[in-house]
DNA sequence: CGAGTGTGATACCTTTCCGGTATGAGCTGC
DNA sequence: GCAGCTCATACCGGAAAGGTATCACACTCG
């Protein structure tokens, strides 16, 4: 059985009239009476009964009709689907994405975008640091990444797309004699003690700070590495030191932290999407073309608040 | 798009090797990779991505499985769909009937047996005269029809099938003299007032009675036609005369009337299903075979009652 | 690094079967 | 009883499915 059979049979059960029928589907008579022929044979049973003035249909053919309409809904729908997935309309995308992703705004402002026009993507979500995305990636756990910077030797697979930056600035305990200045020269804190990231994790961010400081004549003493922007201000707010952050983390007014820009430190915090090389995806880039949308007004308006 | 692509399809994507599915489709590799091939052209979308060591699923060929899997289902089930209702295990019925049909116990075991046995066939039961069933047939408003007898000029077009007969007994007032005895002989009732049904309803339990009566000499003294069995019970209890009716109407109890057996009178009211001529119906057929076993059933245990 | 293996794609041929034309068989209605 | 309508049958040509041989490519392993 095809669905031509199925075809011509519905066309013929809704004429009840093998001649109209076969005009409607463009073909003689003659192979449509075959083909309906062969139908019946296989089915084991007449579907149409020949009386004179035409066909009626037979109790077997009545039962058959609504299902071979839904038989040929139905193949229609798969067709269909498989054309929207295709164009990234439907599907299922699992995202890995460190902390920055959340606090920057970009990641909220594009699931919001998908819940709005795309609704029938299911997005799963996964906080991750950059080695666990690359493991996830390996996996098949996730289809895209969101990170500052993806590990060495991940490179080779991954494709890395660069979506966003947003300055860098300079988080100082409230209690600082800092704190009082309202704009900061690179230059002036030459003295001072910081935290700052592992150079793995944002390595442009961390080599731009260090250059712009060497340039300024001084090495910056570290007295704390950690992981993660908020980690960063909470020692910061501890007094444990100053610490170059992404502005955006400004938002969360950390108790006891003010920030401020500093003046020769044109030094960006940048996040990138990954996916593996050679995947093709039309959902993920759907998702990253949002991304990169989100992005640029999230840059414009700060560059209007500014 | 034909079923045929949706089962290689399903084929290729369970294997994920064109190899193997093709084995289990007993056809070559080369027919396959084209057949899948023209089904990604019609869609307009890969399926497969082709990859080393055989083949992935894209996302669009990841919505199209489940959906192609569904399309093959249903057209299974219409299949099965168009059999069952060939072999009469589903469908639909629509019944005419006399009111004898119902007290003769008939009607009320066959519903039982259906509900019992074929839950799937839906019955649509109709009480109706014997010209209301001629006319309902020729709108093609019943599938069926229980009744003693069809109208004279239905019997064209109409096929009737006798399926049922019992006994006729003998309606007397309670208050009358012949209440009294056990059996009564037709002799005796040549004096009697009689309430009788038209004779169209029953030509031949109505002529076999005349018959009788003659071949004892006398002509029944009718006083009143009627139709309807109980209808003609109750005249019976209101005093109006005696009546000849099918025994099961005794089972009813009607108040001041009873029923006695005549001796002589071996006359029968009969019960037959009719149908249009030359209309198959597997579920119709089962329904007259189903009261061919109730009416068999039931003429024995009369027997055995008596 | 080069031969070997496994995979799907391509080329070409054979066979099946779909669709077309011509015609027949059966019933209806004038 | 004959015209007219309808579906079935017979037969033919061509499209398309399936088969065989072979290629192209990539990974593997010595």
């Amino acid at each position: 059985m095809e669905l031509r059979h199925l075809r011509y049979f519905v066309a013929v059960a809704e004429e009840l009239h093998f001649g109209r029928a076969a005009e409607r589907l463009r073909i003689a008579q003659p192979p449509l009476s075959r083909q309906i022929r062969d139908l019946e044979r296989e089915i084991g049973t007449a579907l149409f009964a020949r009386v004179p003035r035409g066909v009626e249909l037979t109790p077997a053919g009545t039962a058959f009709l609504p299902e071979a309409r839904l038989t040929l809904a139905q193949a229609e729908r798969a067709q269909r689907s498989a054309q929207r997935a295709a164009k990234g309309e439907t599907g299922r995308l699992r995202v890995g994405f460190v902390e920055a992703a959340t606090h920057s705004g970009i990641l909220p402002d594009v699931l919001s975008f998908f819940r709005a026009h795309l609704p029938s993507i299911g997005l799963s979500l996964f906080e991750l640091d950059p080695l666990q995305q690359a493991e996830a990636f390996q996996d098949g756990r996730i289809d895209l990444g969101i990170l500052h910077s993806p590990p060495l030797d991940a490179e080779r697979w991954l494709r890395v797309e660069p979506v966003y930056a947003e300055p860098v600035v300079l988080a100082i305990p409230k209690s600082h004699r800092l704190g009082g200045r309202a704009r900061l020269s690179l230059g002036g804190l030459a003295d001072e003690s910081f935290v700052l990231f592992p150079r793995h994790v944002e390595p442009a961010m961390y080599d731009g700070i260090i250059a712009r400081c060497r340039a300024e004549g001084f090495s910056p003493r570290v007295v704390q590495e950690a992981n993660g922007w908020h980690t960063l201000a909470s020692l910061v707010s501890a007094g444990v030191g100053l610490a170059f952050v992404p502005r955006s983390i400004s938002s969360f007014q950390q108790a006891g932290v003010v920030y401020r820009a500093v003046r020769d430190l044109d030094v960006e915090m940048s996040l990138s999407a990954v996916w593996k090389r050679g995947e093709r995806s039309p959902v993920r880039e759907r998702f990253v073309t949002a991304m990169r949308a989100v992005a640029g007004k999230l840059s414009r308006s700060a560059r209007g608040a500014k």
